[in-house]
DNA sequence: TTTGCAACATACCAACAAGTATGTATCTTT
DNA sequence: AAAGATACATACTTGTTGGTATGTTGCAAA
């Protein structure tokens, strides 16, 4: 792995733990076995590393999620209960205690750097375009009931499964997250039409 | 306003903006005209100051939201769809920039400080056991059907209007806040027997 | 082969920021 | 009214932390 790439994983590891504002610079690069010269070399500053670790690791981990919607062929209820699951299974019950990298990110600094909430929000929107696409079209093909709002109903299954983390980040049990998970998907099964 | 109160009151303010390791006790301190002297004679240190937020402030906040749900007589689920909807309506266009005061801290403060959590974690359980209890009397009541677990149930809403702070914080926006937490309402209607 | 630039290392600085040591005025108790 | 306790203010310390200035090595192009 080249050093860039290296130093951005680590930083976000400890993004992960400490926070973007707990994070120490110094402490990342002495764990690499580098100095203070690479880190200043492939980054101005530290906030320009913390905007590099979500366009390049965050934004594609959390958009990945939901790409394989828009090529699905089969009921769309059951394409999203899918992405979801392969989400809740990624999640153990050794990193339910640092949550949802995501949410923890936009809850220390969207209010804290225009940038950074921005950044943040662009990966919502994309995530929210891509469940909203596979609602409408679930609703083209009689498979979602026509009365469900597809907008709507896209930004509680995202603020479900943040929520979700949250709780099972709490009580550092991930029984919890995926019984909550668990809720939503019965939820989503109320809305299919056959 | 008592002095310990102004200080712990306009520490949470700056909590709410900067998170707990954001906030300085200085600043804050300096903006009560007041000076180290007050601060640390009532508090040991910033982290005994964070306790006392959680408990005198976060706890009757949270736990009050839920606690008119023991002596409500009418259908239980409505009850719960009006408790919902008070939080709603306490979150406004000027203060859904700051999100959900408990869940920003919960996501910053969890993996740093096993205080900070277990403090966290009693105002969950709270709200988690006067909602569960709710639904369990909804369903001796024949109000709400007897396939949900309510404990479940429980953590999902509140894992939901987590969440909808979240996204709603991430777009600086109460619409999508709103529109998140009524598909809460809707989903809850359809657990009605009758 | 020499020039130049990328890719780091080293040493240092200045600005915090939490916490401490100490002083003092007021209020309460005896 | 004397004595202690309460409720602060002032000044200082000390470790931290992001950032800078400068040096060095190695490779690649001309």
């Amino acid at each position: 792995m080249d050093t860039r790439t290296a130093i951005l994983e680590k930083n976000f590891q400890s993004i992960r733990i400490n926070g973007f504002q707990g994070t120490r610079t110094d402490k990342v690069i002495s764990e690499l076995g580098i100095t203070k010269g690479a880190f200043y070399h492939y980054f101005p500053d530290k906030l320009s590393m913390g905007y590099a670790v979500i366009d390049e690791i965050l934004y594609p981990m959390f958009v990945n999620a939901w790409l394989h919607l828009e090529n699905y062929e089969e009921n769309m209820v059951d394409a999203l209960v899918l992405s979801i699951q392969k989400v809740a299974n990624t999640t153990t019950k050794e990193n339910i205690a640092f949550g949802c990298p995501l949410n923890n990110l936009i809850q220390e600094m969207s209010t804290l750097d225009e940038v950074f909430r921005k950044k943040m929000m662009r990966i919502i929107d994309k995530e929210v375009s891509l469940i909203t696409k596979a609602i409408q079209i679930g609703q083209m093909k009689h498979q979602i009931h026509e009365g469900v709002n597809p907008l709507n109903l896209a930004y509680f299954i995202l603020a479900s499964i943040e929520g979700s983390f949250a709780v099972g980040k709490s009580k550092i049990d991930v029984a919890v997250f995926q019984a909550s998970i668990e809720q939503l998907l019965i939820f989503l099964q109320t809305l299919k039409r056959c």
